[in-house]
DNA sequence: CTTGCCCTTGACGTCAACGTCAGGTTCTAG
DNA sequence: CTAGAACCTGACGTTGACGTCAAGGGCAAG
């Protein structure tokens, strides 16, 4: 497989495939014209490689991580490494998750159909309606984890 | 306040503070010498434009949110923003879920005490002990949801 | 007035994951 | 054989949120 057959299928830019190359992500074997020639493995590795891109994973530590993945083991360098980056994504999670809750606020606010602030009008709003029946469930309160 | 006094309070270097104020996004009154005075509301406000720039929004989508954060109103345009940035973040939540599980595969294969790849190792293995007791829960089965 | 710290503007440096261009080579179809 | 497509190496450009350095100005204490 060639290197721009490779690229199409994994959506990539044969750019980005020598890049990983020479971050030594990724190894091609060279045809008797020096043309890079991928298995067909290439594809679904490149996908796993893009996928930690996107999570946040330098190309230096995917170099580290990728050995592990092919031998299945790991020294205890790569195990602390692969807990940390599972921290950072945890962490990044809560951050998207903080940020987003600030978005919806910020929403909510705007979408209120009140020209003006609501100075201290939510609770207030809630007494003067009768209470018995169904609470209608005010929601948002802290981490959803709910997606749209 | 000044600037120093502000970037200590918000975790952030004067420098930061003045590539806001060049982004539009923070204002700041000046002294008689020409020195940035800022109110007590500008350490919360960096606090906010912090947690939006780890969410991955760039200075000019801030520079159109903030405004909708002071004002309490948006204009259409601005909405439909707001929940094309919503959308990102919680697209870019999955990613990181999903590396995260991806991250968490090849840390259980890396811990496998096999020397070998597992063929087919798993099942037959829980077969071999005697079952009726304490289930060990084997865990991790599809998306935990769960942080470390 | 001087010392020293904080502040100012301006401008260039950084880092990572590529994009893009240039000039040459190899493969493939007719 | 010949055109054109795809590939090669090498090198410079891009982008965003600042870091860092340079040269000078404001401000309180002694």
């Amino acid at each position: 497989m060639r290197i721009g057959e490779v690229a199409e299928r994994a959506g990539v830019s044969p750019r980005a495939l020598r890049y990983y190359e020479e971050q030594g992500l990724l190894h091609a074997e060279r045809g008797p014209g020096g043309q890079r020639d991928y298995p067909a493995s290439a594809v679904e590795r490149v996908g796993l490689i893009q996928q930690f891109f996107t999570a946040g994973l330098s190309s230096r530590t995917i170099a580290q991580l990728l050995p592990c993945v092919d031998s299945g083991q790991g020294s205890p360098e790569v195990f602390a490494m692969l807990g940390a980056e599972r921290e950072r994504i945890s962490a990044a999670m809560a951050d998207l998750a903080a940020a987003r809750d600030a978005l919806d606020r910020i929403i909510d606010t705007a979408r209120h159909p009140t020209p003006e602030h609501c100075p201290g009008l939510r609770e207030p709003a809630w007494s003067e309606y009768p209470g018995p029946g169904a609470a209608p469930v005010p929601e948002r309160a802290g981490v959803p984890a709910g997606d749209s």
